[in-house]
DNA sequence: CCTCATGATTTACT
DNA sequence: AGTAAATCATGAGG
């Protein structure tokens, strides 16, 4: 104790030297020190800390007596703000290393889940973006609007708890930090707080409650997950597609079965057409692809089916286009029509237009596929209802298709399609029947 | 209930 | 990123 107060003397001495209390100093001594200025004060100081340093040892009345005393004592605010400051740089070397906090990783990532999950961020979200992202995985047909307004509406739930949560956790913060601040400040008359210390306090409160704010947002999380993985089992139950879509797809992959890739802008008009999503017409072909692939027999009666079919529709096509290119110049055939698909059934040429890697067809080369696609009915036609359902080459679809590998023909170079003898995909057979 | 068909998902590859 | 292949899970028909 007696240490103690000699380095707190030392201490306030040390201070008070280069310091505004001065101007505290330049007052007259409480006890008639009127001896040498410097001597004095530190006397007096040494009174008053030897005082409050013995106070406790001291009986509650004689305390408070004391205590009142060094309240109204004229170099009361000179040795606050030393011992505040004194208290400020032991304290701040204690824990001056752990006060600045980096942002946490963990609450980061929670809170952009949270953003992108639609529950914080702005109203107007809603989780909309997330299930709306959540519809065009899943289809987006209309199908699953019911389920997808029964996330929405989870999701508006679970949002709606997290924000009221968090409210109440803020307001509890704010209550109990203004409350901690009016009894410091409350306490600073008696006892050496500085506003930096309150700071600090309050900086404490907030890391606590943030902690908690830390464990809402998990569980948030945790039920938003919950209800996401609810909504995408939900998605595996499949529905059948539509026969119309079914038959407009095998039309399809049928008329382009020597490579039977459509490309993005053929797969977004057969999502049109089939009132289904891009990666449904994806998951189709890849599903046909793979199945066609591994059991060519089986897909044969399927596959003529679709070329007499197809035949039929490419019969008017072909007319419409004979007779298209006697009236116009032969120079710029169909020019009209570029770039376009379409589905047989419209009645125009798509196989044509489809053709030559997806690319769009050059006004010169419609004539060749005229010319292939007259070939072609020639053979189609004659066979029409005389197909076999055989396993080996002598039918309409031939697995030459595909080559060595078990893989389709390189789509780059598919001589079905280049030879102006054969048609595009090879639709017609080798004329065995 | 069983089986097959079929849309969706996952994994690995390029 | 697109695809093949394997697999899952459900729908439909018997």
């Amino acid at each position: 104790m007696d240490d103690q107060s000699r380095m707190l003397q030392t201490l306030a001495g040390v201070n008070l030297a280069g310091h505004s209390v001065q101007g505290g100093m330049a007052l007259p001594p409480p006890h008639g020190h009127d001896g040498a200025d410097g001597d004095g004060r530190k006397q007096d100081i040494g009174d008053i800390l030897h005082q409050i340093m013995t106070i406790t040892d001291q009986s509650l009345d004689e305390a408070q007596a004391k205590k009142h005393a060094l309240n109204c004592h004229r170099m009361k605010p000179a040795l606050f703000s030393v011992l505040c400051e004194i208290k400020e740089k032991t304290g701040l070397s204690i824990r001056g290393a752990q006060e600045e906090d980096p942002p946490d990783p963990q609450l980061m990532r929670l809170d952009n889940m949270l953003l992108a999950e639609g529950v914080s961020g702005p109203e107007k979200g809603g989780g909309s973006a997330a299930a709306a992202a959540a519809a065009a995985a899943s289809g987006g047909s209309a199908d699953n609007s019911i389920e997808h307004s029964d996330y929405r509406a989870k999701l508006t739930q679970i949002r709606q708890i997290y924000h009221t949560e968090l409210e109440k956790y803020e307001q509890a913060c704010n209550e109990f930090t203004t409350h901690v601040m009016n009894l410091l400040r409350e306490q600073s008359r008696t006892r050496p707080i500085s506003p930096k210390e309150i700071e600090r306090m309050v900086g404490i409160i907030h890391r606590k409650f943030s902690s908690i704010q830390m464990q809402l947002k998990q569980s948030t999380c945790e039920a938003v997950m919950i209800l996401r993985s609810r909504f995408l089992d939900a998605r595996r139950k499949r529905r059948n597609f539509s026969k119309q879509a079914t038959e407009i797809l095998n039309e399809y992959f049928y008329s382009h079965l020597s490579n039977p890739y459509p490309s993005e802008e053929a797969k977004e008009e057969l999502a049109k057409k089939c009132s289904i999503t891009v990666s449904q017409v994806s998951n189709w072909f890849g599903n046909k692809r793979i199945r066609y692939k591994k059991n060519i027999g089986k897909f044969q009666e399927e596959a003529n089916l679709y070329a007499a079919k197809t035949a039929v529709t490419a019969a008017h096509a072909v007319a419409a286009a004979v007779q298209n290119n006697q009236t116009n110049s032969p120079t710029t055939p169909n020019s009209g029509s570029s770039g376009s698909f379409n589905l047989p059934n419209s009645g125009d040429m798509y196989m044509n237009m489809q053709s030559l890697n997806g690319d769009s067809y050059q006004g010169s080369q419609v004539g060749a596929n005229v010319q292939s696609q007259v070939d072609t009915l020639r053979h189609v036609i004659n066979q029409t209802g005389g197909y076999n359902d055989g396993l080996g080459g002598n039918s309409l679809y031939s697995p030459h298709n595909l080559n060595a590998n078990g893989g389709w023909q390189d789509a780059t170079t598919p001589s079905s399609v280049t030879s102006p003898t054969e048609g595009p995909g090879s639709v017609h057979s080798d004329t065995s029947n």
